[in-house]
Formats: structure tokens, C-alpha cells, sequence
DNA sequence: GTCTGCTCCCTGTAGACAGCATGTC
DNA sequence: CTACAGGGAGCAGAC
């Protein structure tokens, strides 16, 4: 099938044929036939690589040539990064939408295409941005992730409302190989594309001492090491190509690229340029092995690193300096790196409760999917490590010719539905009772279970939790949000989390006793924060455990919360996490703080990210609930943001300071704006430049007058919050409190 | 002295979305 | 409370 005999418009077609794509892959000329460009509702079940992302873009294209707007919902970040690039500059207008950047949202609305997360697109639907309403075309990227534990439920829910919103949208879902397409096709009311077409041939295999077995063809490597994976890694380099090595820990990913490392011994400028810039980049052990080994052409990739390292190791892998990558299961579903030979070694992996488990089916073939570059390979090859002739057999069955595994709903999972439902009355969605369980007929867990009975317990059990929280009210029939209840759905916070939050600063407050208030504490407010669902927290290690009980000891007088014998486990995660964070608002340095909790950089920057919005949440619920410990939690807010001591708060005020900058003015005597008139500018600009003493000089002698005031925020602010779009069904609800109450306050 | 190879025993276990308002070295 | 492999310690042998 010719592309250009599509219609399709121009640009597209043209920015294809630069790439040297005039013909439509089989897989893609099926979806063409099956009604694509008709509007027609599409589920695409075909390998990776094999063109699914055109599939969208023509279908989009279209949507947009008639006025539409597309919206692409993508699981990670960084992916919906990377189709922004890819959109970008072939005609409609295109914006990115996920947590960490982020055009104004009314402008991202102009765009035609709008990429987003699924939690983003959740929340833009709770805070009812208004172009929502006219998005024509949905497609749903990595589709099978609607049986994703963690975050399934809220990808179910999103194509549930969207689909409940928008009555003719056409929805385009991508999706790896799943066990049972049809189901999810025909929840979607869509036809089902289905095909194991790939533009690479892949060979799927099995190693075992020294031989390569693709069912039929068998190939003997030369086996010059004692380990497997340089072995099959050496050979595939020396033939020009270059490898992926999937393994089941951080500490192998390293342990194994540094064997690679020192098994291959490259010397190239390439390399060298890498490593230099890596170098730069190192503060931790972590880092500086990193550019040891990528010096030699190997690298490893996993969670603990920081964005710029991965970014340097993808760019040197896809240049083809770097040859060997070992990897964590990061690169399995993540971005698009794909290499001649992926050798997945280890299959098993650990699992709470379980110990090893071996790795689904499905999470096989994204890995093995990754072999073999279009126009570059000559083939792909997926290779799994027997331990011995026995074990090559069972591999073959149990990952190569196994069906993948069937997808189900996650909606069962009490958390989040129970923000869910708040979610739904807050948005207007839902406005009754009844209304609740017709809404959720709409969902993949009612049409794969039909009964809704379980569901209906938990829904039931929900809207309890939710009205004795106070985020909910019932005015005969109807079910109304509460300004905390709407509050707590715009953060994109769990109820529990808010109550947890509000709750114990209540409790501190002294309001429902009337006890008198009790001291605000850091470290008890951090702590507290941890054991939120919302936070995830750091793995105990048992050399962890003597440090832990000695802090928890010595500073229990500032703690919150007591650590219990049958929940010592989260409890001293939860302390643990505490206590990082408490080191990075001591302003400790990355590597100390790394080596002391045996983590990556990047997990620190990770821990203070997830800190820092529960902050901000936790600063606007005490404005509303709690205000007479607004100030300290702002404070508090404010210091993990920058990662700074009490002390330095006055200066980090200033435009242009920040933790650097700020600890270099005081540790020259100068401690707040005041001081800098003081101290002269020459003195100033010997600390932190001339520029920037110009620019803050300026800013501390119009303190005091229109910009302090700024500075605090009107008491009101939560309801003042603009709420410029029509609620989703239109008229306002007019059973919702016009002013809120103190949610479980005294009466 | 240093590198390598071997065995024994102990240790520890992947990943990552969301708010918000602008400015770090 | 699960299973397994990596890697350190300790030692012997080769250069």
C-alpha cells in the first residue's frame, strides 16, 4: 500500500518520504484497511518497532486536517519526551504535558497533538481544563499497561471518563503482545489489529556452554571468558555489533559492566569524550565507575543514576560508541535503544513474599523486542543463558514459545479507587448514588468481571471513608464534593494521604483534644510524610538497622510517630527516607549522602522530588485545615525545594540564590537581604559575580514594600483558586456547600 | 609485587506518576 | 519467609 495514495496530508507524507518510507509496512496497511483513517476504534497489537507510532501519526493527521485535536497518552516521562521529538515539525501543532514540563495549561490546548502522561491527563480532567472536551482522537501507548499494579487502575479510569466525556472520540490503543486482545478490543469497541510482522528478523534463542540455539539454526561462539554474557557480548561486538544485557539488580548491572569493560579494553576519542563528560558529572563511586567503564565502551543503566548520566550512556549507545549496555529492566519498557543481540540473563527476579520469581512473558518480549536496529542490523537476536541442557528446553517453553499472559483490570485496588470516586464527584462525573455504579459499568473491570459485586463493597466502603473524612457530602440524593474533598482531588494526592497529613498536624495542633499545641517538628512532619502511600520510600538494608535504631532513639522526643513491632519494616523505611531527606535539609553533600544510604544520585533527587510535592500538597491542605501550622510547613516546603539549612532561608528569597550561592553569601557574614547594603557591593559581587550582585542588590533594597507583600499568601487563597471552566455536565451542582467547614473540626 | 584463578561463605534484592511557579552554578 | 548469584575474603600459583 502506497502512502501516498492515502490522502493523507502533505507534510506527513512528505517527512516520510525524506525518511525513506513510501510504502506502508503490512501491519500498518491493516490498520488502513480496517478502518483507521475512518474513525474507526483500533486496537494494534504488533511488535515493537514495527511502525505502531506511524499508525497514530496518520490517524492524527487526519483528525487534525479536519479540525480535530489528538490526544497521546504515554507511561513514563521520558517517552512522552521522546515522541514529542518525534512529532515535532511535521505540521500540527504539538505540546507536552507531563509533571515536570509543562507549558500553561490554556496554551496547551492551542496545540493540535498533546502528549501526556496518564496521571497528567487525570489531573488536567480534575482540574477541568477545558479543551479536554474537544479532543476528537485518544491514543493510548503501551495500552497493556492498564494491567499495571500501581498505576493500571488510573489508566483505566482516564480512558473511562475520556470515553464517558467525549462520545465519538476514536481511540487508537497500542499494545504489546497480550494473551487476550479481544477482551481489551472489545471493551474498546474496537476492531483488533493483530500481527508478529517486524521489519528486522528476530531470532529468538537460548545459550547454553557455547553454542547459540534459534530452534533450528544452531551458531558456536568462540568462549574465551569464563562467563556467558561477555562471551556472547565479546563475539557480538568483534562482529561489528552492539549488545544489551538484561539483569535483575543495580549491583549486577555495575558488576557486570565493569567485566565488560575490562574484557573489551576499547581506546577510542569517542569514548574518551564520554567519559570526560561524565567525569564532570560525577560526585559519587557510582559515577566515577560509570566513566571508568564507559571509557572502555560498556555502561550500565538503572534507576540510581541521574538524568544527565543516562543521558550521556543512551547518547553514546545510539552513536555506537558505547557496545555493551547492562541494564535493569529501566530499558525494558522505557525508551527506544535498541541493539543487534539483547541477551537477557537473568529471568529471575525478586519478589516480595515470593523470592525469585521468574519474569512475566510479557516483560520477556520487550526485552527480546529490543534486538535488532531497523536498517542497521542485519537481524535481531534475543538470547536467554541456560545454565545447562536441561534448563534450555524449559526456557524455551517457558519464555520463547509461551503465550503472553492475559491483561486485567486493576480497578479492584481500594487506594486508588477510593481517589478515584472522589475524583468523580469533585469533577461533577458523578452526582448521585446511582450514577456511581452506571459510571463504573463503563469500565474494563466491569466488562471482563460482569458482576460488580467485589466492586461494589469496595465502592461502598469508599464513599463511607470519604464522607467521614469530610471530603464528600450527601444532600439527599446527591453526592457533593467539600472544598477539602476538591481540594484533595486537584493535588492529585490519595484521600489517605490527606488524611494521614491532616490528621496528624491536627492531632499536633491540639484542636480536637484542646490540648495545648504541641511543637512543630521537621523531622516528625518528614517522618510522618513517609508513611504516606503517595511517598514511596528507601529499601532496609540489615547494615542499615544499628544506625536507624540509634537515630530513632536518639531523637525520638522530635519523631511523630512510634515504630510498632508488627510494622517495623515500614516503619523503618519510612524513617529511613525521613532521615535522607533530613540530611539533604542539613545541606549534606550528594556523596555523602549516597554512600551513607547506599544509594544512586538520582534516587536522592528522586526521594526530594516525591518530598517536595507531597510539600506542597501538605502547605496548601494546612492553609485550608490546619493554618496556624501553615508557616512551618511552608518553611519546611521551602528548604527541601532547595535542600538548605534553616539559617539560609532569609537569602534563598532572593531571585538568583540559590543553595550555592546562598551558603557562600552567609558563610561571608552576610545572612539576609539587609545585610547586602551593608557589605557593600564590591564585597558582594566578590561572592557571587557582578551580575548577579547587581540583580540581587537591587531586589533587598525594594524589600519591605510591594514585593514583601506578595510574599504572603491571601488567607483565602484555596477558594480564590480559579475555577474558570465549567464543571464537565455543565450547570454548577447546586447541591455543593457554597463555603466549607472545618472538615471534622469541633461543631 | 601484581595479576589471575579458585573456593567458600555471606549478603541482599527493579521501577517511578503526580503540583506549582519560575530561575541553579 | 522464600532462592539465587555476585562479590569479597583468603589463598595458591604464574609472570
Amino acid at each position: 500500500m502506497k502512502l501516498e495514495e492515502l490522502g493523507l496530508p502533505e507534510k506527513l507524507v512528505s517527512s516520510c518520504l525524506k525518511r525513506g518510507i513510501s510504502e506502508l509496512y503490512p501491519p500498518q496497511a491493516d490498520c488502513v484497511e480496517k478502518g483507521l483513517l475512518e474513525g474507526k476504534n483500533l486496537l494494534i497489537s504488533i511488535p515493537t518497532a514495527s511502525g505502531k507510532t506511524l499508525v497514530a501519526e496518520m490517524a492524527m493527521h487526519r483528525h487534525v486536517a479536519n479540525r480535530g485535536k489528538c490526544l497521546y497518552v504515554v507511561p513514563l516521562k521520558a517517552l512522552a519526551s521522546e515522541k514529542f521529538e518525534e512529532f515535532s515539525g511535521k505540521g500540527p501543532k504539538t505540546g507536552i504535558a507531563t509533571g515536570d514540563y509543562d507549558k500553561k495549561d490554556e496554551y496547551l490546548g492551542r496545540n493540535d497533538i498533546i502528549i501526556a502522561t496518564s496521571e497528567k491527563v487525570d489531573s488536567l480532567l480534575r482540574n477541568n481544563a477545558a479543551w479536554m472536551g474537544s479532543i476528537t482522537c485518544l491514543v493510548v501507548d503501551e495500552a497493556h499497561l492498564i494491567d499495571s499494579e500501581d498505576r493500571g487502575a488510573t489508566l483505566e479510569m482516564v480512558i473511562t471518563k475520556l470515553r464517558h466525556r467525549n462520545k465519538d472520540l476514536q481511540i487508537i490503543g497500542l499494545t504489546a503482545t497480550i494473551g487476550n486482545p479481544r477482551a481489551l478490543a472489545s471493551w474498546l469497541d474496537a476492531d483488533l489489529v493483530t500481527s508478529d510482522w517486524r521489519p528486522v528478523e528476530l531470532k529468538e534463542g537460548v545459550f547454553c556452554r557455547d553454542t547459540l540455539y534459534f530452534g533450528e539454526e544452531i551458531k558456536t561462539i568462540e568462549t574465551p571468558k569464563k562467563n556467558d554474557d561477555e562471551n556472547l557480548c565479546i563475539d557480538c561486538v568483534n562482529d561489528g555489533g552492539q549488545c544489551l544485557v538484561f539483569v535483575n539488580s543495580r549491583r549486577n548491572a555495575e558488576g557486570c559492566a565493569k567485566r565488560m569493560a575490562s574484557a573489551l579494553k576499547l581506546d577510542e576519542p569517542e569514548l574518551e569524550k564520554l567519559s570526560v563528560e561524565l567525569e564532570k558529572a560525577a560526585e559519587t563511586d557510582m559515577g566515577r565507575i560509570l566513566a571508568a567503564c564507559v571509557k572502555k565502551g560498556a555502561a550500565f543503566h538503572h534507576a540510581g543514576m541521574k538524568r544527565d548520566q543516562r543521558e550521556i550512556v543512551e547518547r553514546g549507545f545510539r552513536q555506537g560508541s558505547i557496545r555493551v549496555i547492562s541494564s535493569t529492566p529501566t530499558l525494558a519498557a522505557g525508551l527506544n535503544l535498541p541493539a543487534r543481540r539483547v541477551v537477557i540473563r537473568d529471568y529471575l527476579r525478586f519478589k516480595g513474599g515470593e523470592g525469585m520469581a521468574p519474569i512475566p512473558v510479557r516483560e520477556y518480549r520487550q526485552m527480546a523486542g529490543r534486538a535488532g536496529r531497523p536498517h542497521l542490523d542485519p537481524y535481531g537476536e534475543a538470547v536467554l543463558i541456560a545454565k545447562g541442557p536441561e534448563a534450555a528446553n524449559g526456557l524455551y517453553e517457558e519464555f520463547i514459545s509461551a503465550p503472553a499472559e492475559d491483561v486485567t483490570s486493576r480497578l479492584d485496588d481500594e487506594r486508588v479507587l477510593t481517589g478515584q470516586i472522589l475524583s468523580l464527584i469533585s469533577t461533577g462525573f458523578v452526582k448521585t448514588e446511582e450514577e456511581l455504579p452506571e459510571f463504573l459499568n463503563e469500565t474494563f473491570y466491569v466488562h471482563m468481571n460482569k458482576s460488580t459485586a467485589y466492586i461494589g463493597r469496595i465502592v461502598e466502603d469508599a464513599v463511607a471513608l470519604l464522607e467521614e473524612a469530610g471530603m464528600i457530602t450527601r444532600t439527599g440524593e446527591y453526592l457533593s464534593s467539600t472544598d477539602y474533598g476538591h481540594l484533595v482531588s486537584r493535588l492529585y494526592i490519595t484521600p489517605q494521604t490527606a488524611e494521614i497529613i491532616t490528621g496528624a498536624l491536627r492531632e499536633r495542633s491540639g484542636r480536637e483534644t484542646g490540648a495545648a499545641p504541641k511543637e512543630f517538628s521537621e523531622l516528625g512532619f518528614l517522618q510522618v510524610l513517609c508513611t504516606t502511600p503517595d511517598m514511596y520510600t528507601l529499601y532496609i538494608k540489615k547494615s542499615d538497622m544499628d544506625v536507624l535504631e540509634r537515630f530513632y532513639f536518639e531523637n525520638e522526643a522530635e519523631l511523630w510517630r512510634e515504630i510498632s513491632f508488627d510494622s517495623m519494616e515500614e516503619g523503618f523505611r519510612a524513617l529511613k527516607t525521613a532521615m535522607l531527606v533530613n540530611d539533604w535539609i542539613s545541606e549534606a553533600g550528594e556523596d555523602l549522602i549516597c554512600s551513607r544510604y547506599g544509594i544512586g544520585p538520582g534516587d536522592i533527587y528522586n526521594t526530594v522530588e516525591g518530598m517536595n510535592w507531597l510539600l506542597h500538597a501538605s502547605s496548601r491542605l494546612s492553609s485550608m485545615m490546619i493554618p496556624e501550622f501553615g508557616d512551618p510547613v511552608r518553611e519546611t516546603a521551602i528548604r527541601v525545594q532547595h535542600g538548605i539549612k534553616r539559617e539560609l532561608l532569609p537569602l534563598i528569597r532572593l531571585k538568583g540564590i540559590g543553595r550555592v550561592r546562598a551558603r557562600r553569601l552567609f558563610n561571608n557574614n552576610i545572612m539576609a537581604p539587609e545585610d547586602l547594603e551593608k557589605a557593600g557591593f564590591d564585597r558582594v559581587a566578590a561572592i557571587v559575580g557582578k551580575k548577579i550582585a547587581q540583580q540581587i542588590m537591587k531586589q533587598a533594597a525594594g524589600e519591605g514594600s510591594a514585593d514583601a507583600k506578595r510574599r504572603t499568601r491571601p488567607e483565602n487563597e484555596y477558594i480564590s483558586d480559579k475555577e474558570d471552566e465549567v464543571p464537565v455536565n455543565g450547570r454548577d451542582d447546586p447541591s455543593r456547600p457554597s463555603l466549607f467547614s472545618f472538615g471534622g473540626g469541633p461543631e
